[in-house]
DNA sequence: ACTATCCCCTGACGGC
DNA sequence: TGCCGTCAGGGGATAG
């Protein structure tokens, strides 16, 4: 479940490796993956003898800025990866980018859930990123909502790159109960959960992502957060930080871990 | 505006 | 061995 600190990890690999690089071709027997189109034929069009000039990111959206103006936005959803130069391909490949300088550039995809389509502008899709909002913006986002805090976290339109894994990560940090409605929290909480969501997304970044299931960088390695995690899928251990047992309630449809005794 | 529920899809895992 | 139910959870749709 690839979120923010996963997706920095894939784009800080890929920018420096496919930056500059032309589409020569792009293959797929997963029209699925491209549900925002036609078909795949209009996304080859739309891509190929293009230069990708800029590998960046957008909450969890890939995004390759082409020389023509448009993008490409690739979102992993799931169990998507994307594989720079892989071995070979298996029943998972859903797609292949055939890049210059005899790159291979494949998505890899168990469930299906992934995308990618062209937008036209990077604007299309810039949202408010968790790494990139101020502590002012992110107090507004927080106290004008009555939803609780933990889907609040999981709401990509509200705050963008945070998922299951990390939301429970900072809840667990900063003290703060999953169910707590956001508009309740006082000033000084605010301003705990704001630091805990930088803290724990830089530390994870650095840590290149958890690989609790399918996450694995462009070069097939694993990321290291998952092994010092603190809350997420603990249920029943011991908390890390005082005598509570790690405890685990759904809210909507999504599991949330913390510590009953430290989390308000 | 908020909440819960279902759906998409596949693999892992536990019970029988 | 194999069948079945459950869980994983990003995001969109929908009903209450």
């Amino acid at each position: 479940m690839p979120e923010l600190p996963e997706v920095e990890t894939i784009v800080r690999y890929l920018c420096p490796r496919i930056r500059g690089k032309l589409i020569l071709g792009l293959e797929s027997n997963t029209p699925r993956l491209f549900r925002d189109h036609k078909n795949i034929r209009e996304v080859r069009n739309k891509i190929v003898g293009q230069k990708i000039k800029e590998v960046s990111r957008a909450g969890k959206n890939i995004l390759f800025r082409l020389s023509g103006g448009k993008c490409l936005a690739i979102h992993l959803m799931m169990t998507g990866s994307l594989l720079l130069d892989p071995p070979a391909k298996n029943k998972f490949t859903r797609c292949l980018f055939l890049l210059s300088g005899n790159l291979l550039l494949a998505f890899d995809d168990i469930r299906k859930f992934g995308r990618i389509r062209i937008i036209d502008s990077l604007e299309e899709l810039k949202g408010n990123d968790a790494l990139s909002l101020s502590f002012k913006k992110f107090k507004n986002l927080i106290i004008a909502r009555k939803e609780r805090i933990k889907p609040l976290f999981l709401n990509q339109k509200i705050i963008s790159g945070i998922g299951n894994i990390y939301s429970d990560e900072i809840l667990w940090h900063a003290g703060i109960h999953p169910f707590r409605a956001a508009s309740s929290l006082q000033e000084s909480e605010i301003k705990k959960l704001y630091n805990s969501m930088k803290k724990i997304l830089n530390l994870a970044i650095k840590k290149e992502g958890s690989s609790a299931r399918d996450y694995k960088k462009p070069d097939g390695s694993k990321g290291g957060y998952y092994e010092i995690r603190k809350a997420y899928q603990r249920t029943g251990e011991e908390c890390l930080r005082d005598a509570g047992i790690i405890k685990r309630m759904v809210i909507g449809g999504r599991s949330a871990h913390f510590c009953p005794i430290h989390q308000l």
